[in-house]
DNA sequence: ATGAAAGCGCTAACAT
DNA sequence: ATGTTAGCGCTTTCAT
């Protein structure tokens, strides 16, 4: 029968040392002679000795393990940055506590304190809306964290993203610019959701800036999964007065507008231009493929693993500068229809 | 400025009770005056108090923390279960530890070691393809798991999931009764995965039950991504003597191989017909849809959370019954192009 | 380079 | 129903 699990006072008797040698034999301290690390490290080996994460974490304050909020993982999107970050930690020894909330702003507040209790050493979050409670929280227990996906106006937060905005005006331009006038936009839900809101309001900027404007009935509000978008674009194309472009906050919406339009019958890009935001995989592989802003998904995890595990380490590791985006043209992107829209003067 | 952090003697003093009062009543104990409760939990709310997670896990060995390690949280189909596994863990304030080993036998180890060490209350594990290291220390440390997306056949462990094999081997038999007789196939790799050598050895047995066999040149075997499952269906397509059926172990694969037909020009289900597995929300979008066998993703996910909190908790929760897959007939599949293979006989 | 000893902050017998 | 008292298993001064 298996003895209770061996404990350190177990193998710095086997080992003929003191606890507090053993200890640090384990933790790679400098101040070890090399054959006495080793016979601490045959004893541990030898007895199968698993040291107490909890006692570890008590006595050193420090629990080697790091939290990620996220709105949801049931998309690849938050899914595939969640990875990154994960294998970026696990390289340096510490794990990733995880937790989605929906979208809740509440939830979101409840996880964070039990992730704290946990003893979470950091945290990374997305996105820059969060309660000033959570804040308070991580504040009054000095716990580093990153924003992701964002980049905050006010600078009042170490980000790492970019900015949805900008991006978005760029999406934008290049549809004005081939000669778009008509447009109408599928979108995330806004409540709680920053990204989304700086999407739209991209837009809006860009539109702006040629004299138009987005009305409130263009824009579908709607939750991100195929099955929205596609609903969405059905609306907008059985309109009487059908869009030339559908702006989307997001590959998912735009991969459902993609699929309205093949069982519609709408030629993509001849009669419709549609494009999405993220880029997913299957993005570039539709046919036509899908237009798309391409963000760096897995980078956002492993630059917050990087910067937080620097925070952790010492303190001035510099955020990475703001990301960077980049426009991907695929087949789902055209110049309006003829006869429908004025030729861009420009 | 903030005094260090309260800890549950500044409570305990502040509501005038012990200290042992203070702990019972903040963990719901139903030995403690509601008053005094009352009290307790003022105390707590006034000081911004926050148990410490370390130390409450070393007094009472158990840290509230479960573990759950997964191939890779790449796709939606993963992270689709540890999403739902997460939220049924919140429900119950426990936290989830997540690692994902990318089909590494070995990195999936260290992991688990490492799960071990942070003091996961219990495990759940994808798939029964384990080292047997990781067992024995499973059951060293007397850590309830759980293996899920899998039956074990042995019944060596407790399993959520259902038999790929059957399910695979029933796919088979709907494309034989259409009266398909030249099969390929597209899989994930084999090695450290058995449900794709289960699906594979599923196919195969239902093809042998009608005389037929799949040759190793039939069978393509490349890791999960849409651009691989369209490569692996263009070269499929191009061979001089096509196949009428392409059964893919998975829905990532069966999409690319949509899309491969889409962009040869090749008539989906007319000329050859395609079927997935797990059943992607995409799947059901695509035109014409894809017919697939439906996993339970989220089910899986709640399932483990309900079973592995009740070992904990350990009243002798039965393990739920295997779980039911459902054969989903859409468009990607016909009968065979005529002329070109014999009619079913029966 | 190693050892002795004092906690880390909580829970769980055991009393009362 | 509440208090007293030991630890839980490790890290970390402080000595030597």
């Amino acid at each position: 029968m298996e003895r209770s699990t061996p404990k350190l006072s177990d193998v710095a008797r086997m080992a003929g040392v003191s606890e507090a040698t053993a200890s640090r034999a384990l933790s790679d301290s400098k101040q070890v002679r090399d054959r006495t690390r080793l016979r601490v490290y045959q004893a541990a080996e030898l007895l199968g000795y698993v040291a107490s994460g909890a006692a570890r974490a008590l006595a050193s304050r420090r629990s080697g393990t790091i939290g990620a909020v996220v709105p949801t993982l049931n998309n690849a999107i938050f899914a595939t940055s969640i990875n990154a970050l994960q294998q970026a930690l696990a390289e340096a020894s510490y794990n990733l506590l995880v937790a989605s909330h929906e979208y809740d702003p509440q939830a979101e507040l409840d996880l964070v304190r039990r992730l704290v209790e946990r003893g979470v050493d950091a945290l990374m979050l997305v996105g820059t809306d969060h309660a000033p409670a959570l804040f308070a929280l991580l504040d009054k227990f000095r716990i580093p964290y990153v924003l992701t996906w964002a980049i905050d106006a006010q600078r009042r937060h170490p980000c790492i993203g970019f900015d949805n905005r900008a991006a978005a005006a760029e999406v934008t331009r290049h549809l004005l610019d081939q000669g778009h006038r008509r447009f109408a936009m599928i979108c995330g839900i806004t409540a709680h959701n920053d990204r989304v809101r700086e999407r739209i309001a991209g837009v809006r900027d860009a539109l702006r800036a040629r004299g138009l404007e987005l009305r409130e009935s263009d824009l579908i509000e709607t939750p991100y999964s195929f099955a929205a978008g596609k609903a969405a674009m059905r609306e907008f194309m059985l309109r009487p007065q059908r869009p030339t472009a559908v702006i989307c906050t997001n590959d998912v919406h735009a991969i459902g507008a993609h699929f309205a339009c093949q069982e519609l019958g709408i030629d993509l890009p001849r009669e419709v231009s549609i494009t999405g935001f993220d880029d997913m995989e299957i993005s570039s592989l539709l046919s036509p493929g899908l237009s798309t802003m391409r963000v760096p998904k897995a980078e956002l995890g492993r630059a917050a693993a990087i910067y937080l595990l620097g925070q952790l380490r010492d303190d001035d590791t510099a955020l990475p500068p703001e990301m960077r985006v980049q426009w991907v043209e695929r087949g789902s992107t055209a110049p309006p229809p003829v006869g429908k829209t004025r030729k861009p003067r420009a």
